[in-house]
DNA sequence: AATGTTTGTCTAGTGGCTGAACTAAGTTTA
DNA sequence: TAAACTTAGTTCAGCCACTAGACAAACATT
């Protein structure tokens, strides 16, 4: 109960947390702009600033232009005072980056598999992260936290309950990570990660409503609710992969019948593909990869597959609309490189919606690529220790 | 931007409304209980509780018992110190409560109408609100907010933009109501408010992520999540009424198909006992009451119909689960008279779904009975006051 | 009646913010 | 070029809310 009362510990650490956002935000700025765009006052910005110079979270520059004064002295975030690490684990590879503060990627390394056991994921996970670590470069606070996206739900408390595509069951990865590498481990969801990467440098920075859909084998979702990170009671939310479209539709191992990652997934894809004739080489089923080179190649039948899997792509998004009538929507993960051939669909499904609701409403595929979730929980990592760091001054 | 900034007032203000809310959790409670429970200074709470006392918002009742040492002066919140109105209007109904700021209803009026106009609605309810006014107790701060549940979307101003079935489109209720009363009104989706008295009175009194279906003519959903009533981007969420559950299903008049209120709602009931031959007396259409006596008799028919939209309200709540992971869900508005029909079939749904999911769910039907909407309008207008009370002082 | 406990008030002290004065360092104008 | 004007940043006194601890009041126990 402690926690919520106030005091004058809790305005200063508010203060200089808005004060170190608001040089984030707006690098190259001045103190006295800083308190413009604040409301704080003058004297109270120059203490916090000289404090986060001490820590050396921020820098100062030489001064900037002048308006018909003084030449201010501009301040910068220091972006290379510490990094993190942020991996995405997916069904069948690993990628891992090494960015600053800032989110800027720094050195990456990817591994390719499949079928490995937890503990053989372990080990390539460690040879990456130890990877990146090499090629970290000096600076005040070193590696500052690891955030790690993962294809499963995650309990409050950051241990992997179930990840169906991994056949993981209660891996307490973080514990692992923790123990080995000495700094805080935030585990979660690669749909949560995603929507955090999205929300912070890729397409819905100025969205507080922002749902990201990551398309992949099967369909995650991220919600970025009030400007926050929405997991539900006990960490499971975004399951809309398995939300009913078809009553009497196909059964899912889920249990429940007609999911819509059933009908609009990357294995819905090559399912329907491979029903259409499109054979792979050595008898395979046929990749995304294939399927997007013979779209690209004007292929009927590809085209036509992709319309289909838009289509129903467009019928759950409708739903997500509905259900949270957001300012942002983002389509991210392994389906986002096929953008081009899904896009025409899904407009088409909205335009049955009712008029209001598609008002203010942004569509978009993914604009980091395959890096939305490695970034989101990078800056996951980030936002934690800037957060500590600030607080036990 | 100002607004976000920490000083000595937001600390006092917090402050003193942590104090407030443990008065009104805890009543009776004496200041060294409050400093316990809180964390707060003695001196601190004693300051603010004689500020609370001035204002007549707490009151002294005598000494408490003593544990050993000097009996307590127990404080209680003065739940009559002023009076706030909620109304919920329905398709053909409206309900006007007149409560205290412990949201206990003193006092109630209903007015059933079929087919006004907006204007003459207007009157219906003016009416009904002069009334509850008359019979209002002399109190410190006498009306202190009106609140209204409204079966429609509701701007982010508080405008109405929309209720089809009152053929209602852009009425400033709000305005109106302020201008005849000279008292903050607040107007809300009736779900939203649903759910927003189910958290303060009913069920949900202990969980921050609740779910609120009502069930009427149409479904609308009202969602509180991570403590807080979510609108969305302009206050258009929660219309799961129109969320698709089967692909090429039944044509709907938002321009969906196979949207959930047409399987799930009072009118799909009522459509589905017209269907199976129950006909009602002037050969009007078969009502819910109707209904509910008839399976109250045995009537196998009627039994199977309820049956039958308890199915279909059950693959709607297991997408609910699914996309939420709530702690509550509870179905309220007219069709919770009939949980009593539908609780089988509903719960039937729900063994398709991975246990993890069904854990640490309650499911339950509303207990406010039809007093949910207007009982959550009115908390609201009390909230209401009491934040901007404590606020200004 | 003496001792110990609990409640509530009071007071001095602390820390953070504010406003205003002040210094520093520019630009503009005559 | 010097005077006048602007803007940037620091410093300091004053304010306000909270805290710790002393203290008085009121009660229970022995």
């Amino acid at each position: 109960m402690k926690s919520h009362t106030f005091n004058q510990h809790v305005v200063k650490k508010g203060n200089k947390s808005l004060v170190l956002q608001t040089i984030q935000e707006y690098t190259p700025i001045s103190r006295a702009d800083i308190a413009n765009k604040t409301g704080l006052n003058k004297g109270t910005v120059s203490s916090q600033v000289s404090e986060l110079l001490a820590e050396d979270l921020i820098l100062e520059s030489g001064p900037g232009v002048s308006s018909g004064g003084r030449r201010p002295v501009m301040l910068l975030f220091n972006h290379l005072a510490g990094y993190s690490i942020g991996v995405d684990i997916g069904v069948n590879y690993i990628l891992g980056i090494l960015t600053d503060l800032q989110g800027k990627i720094t050195n990456e390394k990817i591994s390719h598999f499949s079928e490995l056991t937890y503990e053989e994921i372990q080990i390539q996970l460690n040879m990456i992260i130890d990877s990146l670590l090499l090629s970290m470069p000096p600076s005040s606070y070193g590696l500052v936290g690891i955030g790690v996206g993962v294809p499963g739900t995650v309990s409050t408390k950051g241990e992997i309950l179930l990840a169906p595509n991994l056949n993981w069951r209660n891996k307490d990865l973080k514990r692992s990570l923790e123990e080995k590498y000495d700094v805080p481990v935030l585990i979660e969801n690669e749909a949560n990660a995603g929507a955090y990467g999205e929300k912070k440098f890729g397409a819905g920075q100025s969205s507080e409503n922002l749902i990201y859909i990551s398309v992949g084998i099967g369909i995650g979702v991220g919600l970025i609710l009030n400007g926050v990170l929405y997991k539900g009671h006990s960490g499971f939310s975004g399951e809309l992969g398995h939300m009913t479209i078809e009553v009497d539709g196909l059964l899912c191992r889920c249990g429940n019948q007609g999911c819509w990652e059933l009908y609009a997934s990357e294995k819905a894809l090559v399912n329907s593909a491979a029903e259409n004739g499109i054979r792979a080489e050595e008898g395979k089923k046929p990749s995304l990869e294939m399927l997007n080179k013979l779209a690209e190649g004007g292929d009927p039948v590809a085209i036509n597959i992709f319309r289909n899997i838009g289509d129903y792509l467009g019928i759950g998004i409708n739903n997500i609309i509905n259900i949270f009538n957001p300012e942002q929507i983002i389509v991210g993960n392994r389906l986002a490189s096929s953008g081009k051939w899904l896009r025409e669909s899904i407009k088409e499904r909205q335009k049955q919606m009712l008029r209001t609701h598609q008002k203010d409403l942004n569509f978009c595929f993914s604009q980091l690529s395959r890096y939305s979730a490695a970034l989101g929980a990078s800056a996951y990592a980030s936002e934690n220790f800037l957060a500590i760091n600030i607080q036990d001054v």
